[in-house]
DNA sequence: GAACTGACTTGAT
DNA sequence: AATCAAGCCAGTT
């Protein structure tokens, strides 16, 4: 495994409850910010392994779009994350900024 | 180990 | 807003 992975995983481990952050932000924090294909790729085969909050992590459009996205739509809203008519996370409201975010919303 | 794949992103039309 | 095209790189075959 590389490191980029490990550190994947843990990025993904940081992300609190009722925030969700994009596969690019992933891979930027991770190091590597061209690699957010790979934080898909990285979930798919290590979510099961890792026990990764792998719904937390949606495109930068903030869609889920897997095929288990309908189910993972409603653990994000038991979290407090609101979506759009249109199947949408707030992105502006409840995009993670990273492990510094210690900051939640403001304003 | 080369080719293929894909839970993505950005820019242009 | 929706569609098309190119870039990126780890994992799988």
């Amino acid at each position: 495994m590389k490191d980029f992975t490990k550190k994947v995983i843990e990025t993904i481990s940081e992300i609190p409850p009722g925030r969700v952050a994009s596969y690019g932000q992933i891979a930027s924090i991770a190091g590597n910010p061209r690699a957010a294909r790979q934080v898909g790729r990285i979930l798919h085969s290590m979510s099961a392994k890792h026990s990764l909050p792998w719904h937390r992590v949606v495109n930068a459009k903030g869609e889920v779009v897997h095929f288990k996205a309908d189910r993972q739509r409603e653990l994000l809203i038991k979290e407090g994350v609101e979506i759009d008519v249109h199947g949408r996370i707030k992105m502006e409201q409840f995009r993670w900024m990273g492990p510094a975010d210690e900051d939640w919303i403001r304003g």
